[in-house]
DNA sequence: CGATGTCATGACACCGATGTCACAAGGCGA
DNA sequence: TCGCCTTGTGACATCGGTGTCATGACATCG
């Protein structure tokens, strides 16, 4: 491979003004820059990072992990694809800036992480993105010699800088909404209660309610998934919490769900007992997966997980820190994401009127 | 951060005795060795690879490109997924021989491929990977100065080394072994009939039927699906064809369908016709998209794309590449997956016996 | 017209590792 | 005892760029 030594010998000038061409420091005659642009292209010369890196102290890398931060590998394979958008922000946004990606993703086995941060160092990486499966509180090793440091979609308790999804937000949108639609019985069947998004987008319904004057009824509020992810469990949990809210005297017009994926399983169990989607009940999910919300039948009303967006804030923030030396620790950035209107929930025209609490299917 | 030249004065060595330490090249005396690791961990010192590879022009770097095959941006939300584990694949692989993974993904903009090559070729790669969103021929653009290139998931017309899905293998396995459980009225609603996969897959679907001695009947097999993706025209399709395939005077007891997306559709549509499933009609897939064959309900019977392991075989072809110098470009290399067997599709106890055509629900 | 400033360019050192070669000390066979 | 080999170590050059400083050719200004 060419280097700057033959571009300058081939263009009968010295290796400082090729370099003066590439980085545009510098004055160069405009014959001599032509020279130049023609040696390298007759060479098919690029110039080296390596080289480049070791003078000025630079990388142009930044380091990302994903996968270590389960504690459980046995969910790798499920999660997954919230990181990989994550990751696409990423890129998105460091692009731009001439900094190179360097991913590892651990397949969830933490003790690799230190091995990681070792190789991560040795190539100097500018800083390092954290981005965990799922927003949750993560302990992060010690870096030894990698500097700046952001966690994506989770959070420390040493105040590490961090990008979260706003959760409470996020649901308390989708059910303002349902509620304008006309629906009042507002079921919702929650993820694992200890899982931080259980605890947000549930502060998140009740502020909904609470704020259209409709009183908080907890038998409507049910866990109904656990975190160590068990597809036949999850179904029997899902199944029994369906049977406990449509026993209800008072039954819901509208189901929400903890993820898109508990809302497909609901469209199973609702169907098997013989109710029709979404003229006898409506339904919406969370995440905006879009291969299961497009994809199902009817089409998931449910409220974006902002993956890419959050991937682009944790570059930003990355970056920001890179480049002012002395910052300090700053608060979580919360991003939120849209509410995703699809046929699965159904308007109730007019709910003051004596119609029944199942909703008619609009055209 | 430390340089070898302070560890070497910190342990009053010459730098050249580090790197003896480091590398473990040469004879170093157990006492000088003892001092220099003591130096190396009080310094907390991590090799420079910049340094190092311009040195040995061996940088430790493998490019990754995904994303950039995709002709059509439109769909890149939509996949991802696979390219992921391929990803994951491709990392298991190549972490334990001490190389890195630089990933670009280009969320399907094409023009920005030679861009990112010359990212790449600037941090002086020792070989590409290229991965495909799903099976299909590529064309790559000229790499300039980037040596070895593998394609995953795809395939070109230069004889580029490449590792692809057995896509006949897996429908002849699905279907052999419905077969041998008692299916003889197979259904098989297609992909977009312009996808290799589909034309391999029909193969295989053909073969398995011809080695049970069952005629193909054409009208079983009808395409439900298209190559560019609109969730809305995607169902009318799906649910024509499976009003043609149920209309049938000898209706299939077993639909397979083109993807695990399909049979999702498939499920909402076939319901919403009051079929029960699987107790009506059988249905599989193709791919083993976890989140969803796992989460449905019934859980789906598919065949497994099996990405991670085609990224591993990715990985080890590169490497071999990389190491043996002259290597003549080899055949394409086949990885098969296996059938994964769920309750969505249900054996006929006695096909042989004058039953009903319609499955019994086994428990 | 000489002092000063700008433009264009090159010589040289340096970043942090490692390959090559040299060399001293000690062991061993002739 | 001498020559030779092995072991342990260091001096020095080198990889491919860039920062610093010097230099010569002109243009400008008082």
């Amino acid at each position: 491979m060419a280097t700057i030594y033959d571009v300058a010998r081939s263009a009968g000038v010295s290796p400082k003004t090729v370099s003066r061409v590439l980085n545009g420091d510098g004055p160069v005659g405009q014959r001599t820059r032509d020279k130049v642009e023609t040696a390298m292209a007759k060479l098919g010369y690029v110039p080296s990072n390596a080289a480049r890196a070791m003078r000025s102290n630079r990388s142009g890398l930044v380091g990302l992990i994903t996968g270590a931060i389960s504690s459980t590998p046995s969910n790798v394979e499920l999660s997954g694809l919230p990181e990989l958008f994550i990751v696409q922000g990423i890129q998105r946004a460091i692009e731009p800036l001439n900094m190179t990606l360097m991913i590892s993703d651990t397949g969830g086995r933490l003790d690799r992480v230190p091995q990681l941060m070792r190789t991560f160092s040795e190539h100097r990486v500018e800083g390092l993105i954290y981005v965990a499966d799922y927003h949750k509180k993560v302990d992060l090793p010690d870096t030894p010699g990698i500097g700046k440091v952001v966690i994506a979609n989770g959070y420390d308790d040493r105040g590490t800088p961090c990008v979260l999804p706003h959760d409470e937000k996020g649901q308390y949108a989708l059910v303002s909404e349902a509620i304008a639609k006309g629906h009042r019985r507002i079921g919702y069947l929650t993820l694992a209660n200890a899982l931080d998004a259980t605890r947000l987008r549930t502060v998140g319904y009740a502020r909904a309610l609470a704020d259209a004057g409709i009183a908080y009824d907890s038998s409507l509020v049910i866990e109904a998934d656990m975190a160590e992810p068990d597809p036949e469990v999850e179904t029997q949990l899902l199944w029994d919490a369906i049977d406990r809210i449509l026993g209800l005297e008072d039954p819901p017009t509208l189901l929400c769900m903890g993820n898109d994926r508990m809302a497909m399983r609901a469209y199973g169990i609702l169907r098997s007992r013989g109710l029709n989607l979404p003229g006898d009940i409506s339904i919406a999910g969370y995440d905006n997966y879009r291969t299961l919300a497009e994809t199902l039948y009817p089409p998931l009303t449910t409220v974006e997980l902002p993956y890419a967006a959050m991937g682009v804030r944790a570059a930003r923030l990355l970056m920001s820190l890179i480049r002012e030396e002395g910052q300090k620790p700053s608060e979580p950035q919360l991003v939120s994401g849209p509410v995703c209107w699809r046929d699965s929930v159904t308007p109730l025209v007019d709910p003051k009127s004596n119609v029944t609490p199942l909703g008619r299917k609009t055209t």
